[in-house]
DNA sequence: TCAGCTCACACTTTTGAATAGC
DNA sequence: AGCTATTCAAAAGTGTGAGCTG
């Protein structure tokens, strides 16, 4: 039985981007856990001009219901199970949907708006990795990144009380490898990992694209991509769960079994033809001793490794002493229902107890409806699930929210959600000030990942244990007191009742609709937290050497080589990111602590792929440890079931903030100011540049798109045209409005495509194309 | 040689058209 | 004529394993 030293993260109850930082008490810095604007892409897609003007301040007319946006993700319990062993997808060259899928539902919309649902898949690192001894490994450097698809919700736009009627599933969404896929399937790369990313925008009408969006990343839906499932837990998993994968399972007809004694009915069948004359044709039983014994050698070679045929005519079942006694040695219990049925004993339904002798596909579904049963289902006892997980145990990261009133992790009566935004209005609210804060993750370089590090161990004592990497914890690292550890209980309850917040208001404006809490410490410090993402980022695990030094929490020894430094808390910090849009490449973020010192983090070791802190570095891999050579410590703590959501009112007042706030840019990176990135050219076409990597925002945000979205609109920009931009660490592309030829809506598109932008200079030129066609 | 990928296969579920009944 | 329920076949979604590829 894990404790929560094994999985500390999920004694957390859902948390606000404001609240995923890492702090360290001894070496007060704090760091977002989980960059809030890493999952607006779409934010980012919306020139700002397009986004609705932040609410004025005091107006409580102005407190619009999308401030309140709640996303819960219903399945998260069958997730979590993947997670625990390390949730692989199968991508094909036709397509393949996800399993499980995204099965979410929505709260806090405007009945009568209409709204737009997107999924992204974005990669979770800069490594390809390999299944090796049972785990996972980094074997190397991540393929160059493809023209990131999104995919629409078939149903959008359609209206909040659409959305939030109903369970909402993207089961739709297709992965492929295919790089020239026309089908308009998420094209992903084989073995890397990713992390699905759902985003709410607002449609004030079908062209044109208005109001504010809401991103939500759930950490527990995070994946490896595969063209062959490596992980035969992983496979259980899936035969005991998909119905369509009934047939596969111990008691279909396509299971071994079956497969088997059908095999041997073939060459039965052939051997029959070919020594009929000996052969009663009626007697099954006859045909697969003789051919042993008067057969060719490859028949007699190949039958003697089958099970004997079941006798058809007898009524003797195949799993009776026939198979037993014959077949390969089995294990005596199905590990997929063992598995299940484990999860299914610490995942505390309440009809578990029932379940102990049924079969684990019925466990599994009956896990899946649980799922949509609501939360209390699984929620206040995942933590046991969790016990079998193959994430790393380090601690979670600690809230900034010290102050807030955590629930007591032994308190597994109430799994209800904490109501983040209810908790945060009752405490002080402070402005959220975001200037001075100044962060840089510049992007480690490619050897970061190429020392093979296993991600999971298959070894384990425990069949359905998996440990952590020991050097992942630092017993001895003494407890920050100030930052409650994380409840033994993990309210997943709450950790799934995902909130999505309008996080911030215009800077040096009070929050509109739900205020902020604030921390005894720092009350701006959630709202750093929620500091830019950087979108269609490959996430970059390593950070996380820097935020395990800044953790104290997460016992991991002190990483004192690491040359870097971490603001203190509550002193100013700022966060730039190279690949986020110029107006955002400078958070700051206003510290309460006054005249704290202004400190800004540094990988000297980072290339020039400048890389955000990414979402592994905001949960560590399930089973999927990134690989620090050069960094001695994995990934963050990884925080299941939460949904870290961000708003586009935030991402205004960070492109606000930022232009208060001096830029910080990367040691290894290039000047924007002499970047190549190429110039926003106002009504114009960008400049294609073969040599520079186009940064989606800029093109989202430039108007030669925009009349597509709203022809109406002007083709200058806003006056507060972003100034030039780093690289990204990939190239991104723009987002494209295509319509789907075979939709039933009345909407003319289905699929957004971020477009790559000079396709020319992409490997994958076909992209190009895609401006011009409708691609399905 | 081998890891990774592709494809055909058998099975299952899903979907939608056709039909029957009220 | 219109609606609902049932039946059926095709389509689509599964994992498997042999074969191919670089």
């Amino acid at each position: 039985m894990l404790s929560v030293e094994m999985y500390p993260s999920l004694t957390l109850g859902p948390q606000r981007i404001g609240e995923c930082f890492y702090r360290d008490r001894q070496a007060p810095a704090q760091m977002p856990l989980f960059p809030p604007a890493a999952c607006d892409v779409a934010a980012k897609a919306l020139p700002p001009r397009m986004l609705v003007p932040p609410p004025a301040p005091n107006d409580p007319s102005t407190k619009t219901p999308k401030d309140e946006v709640k996303m819960e993700l219903e399945n998260a319990s069958l997730w979590k199970q993947f997670t625990s062993v390390g949730t692989e997808m199968i991508i094909t060259k036709k397509g393949r949907r996800m399993f499980p899928g995204l099965r979410l539902k929505l709260s806090g919309l405007n009945p009568s708006l209409r709204y737009i649902l997107l999924l992204d898949i974005i990669p979770l690192d800069n490594s390809r990795y390999r299944f090796q001894s049972g785990g996972w490994q980094a074997v190397g450097g991540a393929e160059a990144r493809l023209p990131d698809r999104v995919f629409i919700h078939p149903d959008s736009p359609a209206t909040g009380a659409h959305w939030q009627s109903r369970t909402i599933s993207f089961h739709h969404a297709k992965l492929t490898n295919n790089t020239l896929d026309s089908q308009g399937h998420i094209i992903l790369h084989s073995l890397h990992r990713y992390q699905p990313r759902i985003h709410v925008i607002e449609a004030r009408d079908v062209l044109r694209w208005g109001g504010g969006q809401h991103s939500f990343v759930f950490p527990e839906t995070q994946f490896l991509t595969v063209t062959a499932y490596q992980n035969n837990k992983i496979t259980e998993l899936k035969i005991n769960s998909n119905p369509f994968a009934k047939g596969f399972r111990e008691d279909g007809m396509n299971s071994k079994k079956q497969r088997d004694a059908r095999q041997k009915r073939k060459i039965s069948d052939v051997i029959e033809t070919l020594d009929i004359v000996n052969c009663d044709p009626c007697d099954s039983t006859e045909l697969l001793q003789q051919p042993v014994t008067t057969g060719t050698d490859l028949q007699a070679l190949t039958l003697a490794s089958l099970p004997p045929l079941p006798n058809p005519s007898c009524g003797f079942r195949p799993e009776g002493a026939c198979y037993q006694d014959t077949l390969v040695p089995e294990q005596p219990l199905d590990l997929g229902q063992a598995f299940m049925a484990s999860q299914m004993s610490d995942i505390g339904i309440s009809m578990a107890g029932g379940m102990q002798g049924m079969p684990g596909s019925e466990v599994a579904n009956m896990i899946e409806r649980s799922d949509t049963m609501g939360e209390p289902a699984y929620t206040s006892t995942f933590p046991a699930v969790q016990a079998n997980s193959s994430f790393p145990s380090a601690p979670l990261p600690q809230s900034s929210f010290s102050s807030l009133p955590i629930p007591d992790s032994s308190d597994t009566s109430n799994p209800q959600p904490i109501d983040y935004p209810s908790i945060l209005s009752s405490s002080s609210t402070t402005t959220p000030l975001l200037q001075q804060t100044s962060f840089t993750f510049p992007t480690p370089p490619p050897s970061n990942s190429c020392s093979p590090q296993t991600l999971l161990s298959s070894s384990s004592p425990s069949a359905n244990t998996y440990h952590t990497i020991p050097e992942t914890i630092n017993p001895h690292t003494p407890a920050d007191t100030s930052f409650p550890a994380p409840p033994s209980t993990c309210q997943s309850g709450l950790q799934d009742q995902i909130s999505a917040h309008s996080l911030l208001a215009q800077p040096n404006q009070p929050l509109q609709g739900e205020p902020i809490a604030r921390g005894n410490n720092s009350p701006s410090d959630q709202s750093s937290a929620a500091f830019i993402y950087p979108n269609s980022l490959p996430a970059n695990p390593d950070p996380a050497p820097v935020t395990a030094q800044s953790l104290p929490n997460y016992n991991h020894p002190p990483a004192p080589s690491l040359p870097c430094s971490l603001p203190a808390h509550g002193a100013p910090t700022s966060f730039a990111f190279p690949s986020v849009p110029p107006h955002m490449q400078n958070l700051s973020f206003s510290n309460v602590s006054p005249g704290s010192a202004h400190h800004a983090l540094h990988f000297q070791n980072m290339s020039h792929q400048a890389q955000a802190p990414s979402l592994a570095a905001a949960f560590p891999p399930s089973s999927f440890t990134h690989p620090s050579s050069s960094l001695p410590h994995p990934h963050p703590p990884f925080q299941p079931s939460s949904c870290f959501a961000v708003s586009s009112s935030f991402q205004q007042s960070v492109s606000s903030a930022s232009s208060m706030a001096p830029t910080a840019y990367p040691q290894n990176m290039p000047n924007p100011s002499t970047s190549s990135y190429p110039p926003v050219e106002i009504g114009g076409i960008p400049q294609f540049n073969p040599t520079a990597h186009y940064r989606p925002e800029m093109v989202l945000h430039h108007p030669s798109l925009l009349p597509q979205l709203d022809p109406s609109l002007p083709s200058n920009l806003p006056s507060s045209t972003p100034p030039p931009a780093l690289y990204s660490a990939f190239p991104s592309y723009p987002l494209r409005l295509c319509q789907d030829p075979h939709s039933s809506l009345s909407i003319p598109f289905r699929h957004l495509y971020r477009q790559h932008q000079h396709g020319h200079a992409h490997p994958q030129g076909s992209y190009l194309d895609m401006s011009t066609r409708a691609v399905f």
